[in-house]
DNA sequence: CCTCATAGTAACTTAAAGGTAAGTATAGCA
DNA sequence: TGCTATACTTACCTTTAAGTTACTATGAGG
């Protein structure tokens, strides 16, 4: 599940969320669960590929935990694990930053 | 100077931080005034376009400041302006982040 | 029987990012 | 005279990321 570990922990970090994609993904997920359609309107800008692709990758990393439920039509279920949850200080910060930086 | 700002705070940030080269030009000049090349060896991974490139990205966006010495052979000096270094506690907390994901 | 809904996958195309190599200017030094 | 050093720029090529479209399964409801 890991990958090789860089030496910085800043590029430990950014090997795990070093696109604006997951970053959106966590942004979302952290308001709390989501399905798959709700993150694709929630992002909206995602393309429906990508969403998938993000989300398989973070699941890797054990970042995004994914639940399906044997329905028809299918219903899977996207939330954080206790390690993505984990990664919420550094959203905050961007947040805080973001909005400071809008009010200038 | 600025972009269009999008409403999201988070997305304001990712638009002027947003990948991973950024973010290592940052950790760098946190640490202080650094010359073109002490950067490039500092992140090493980066070629020369992609390092001019984004600098210029981040003077556009008042992250950096570039200072030239009219010198032969030339000095060029980059440093944070503020703004820049207003940016650390995110880093900050990649950093700690990373720190602690790697000690698991 | 037909259609809708969801969460995909697969194949193909396009756009963006990045790599590489060569060229530039010129002071100082051998 | 010729070489070195620095911080680029430009042109060209490759790689990666992303977009687009079509297709799938199947139970429920009309």
């Amino acid at each position: 599940m890991k990958k090789e570990l860089p030496s910085c922990p800043v590029e430990t970090t950014l090997s795990l969320i070093g696109n604006k994609w997951k970053i959106l993904i966590l942004r979302e997920l952290l308001k709390g669960t989501k399905r798959f359609n709700e993150l694709k309107k929630a992002i909206d800008s995602i393309s429906q590929k990508v969403l998938t692709q993000q989300l398989r990758s973070m699941e890797e990393d054990g970042l995004v935990e994914r639940k399906v439920y044997a329905e028809v039509p299918p219903k899977v279920e996207y939330s954080l694990t206790e390690l993505g949850i984990s990664l919420k200080p550094i959203l905050d910060s961007m947040y805080l930053w973001g909005e400071q930086y809008k009010e200038k």
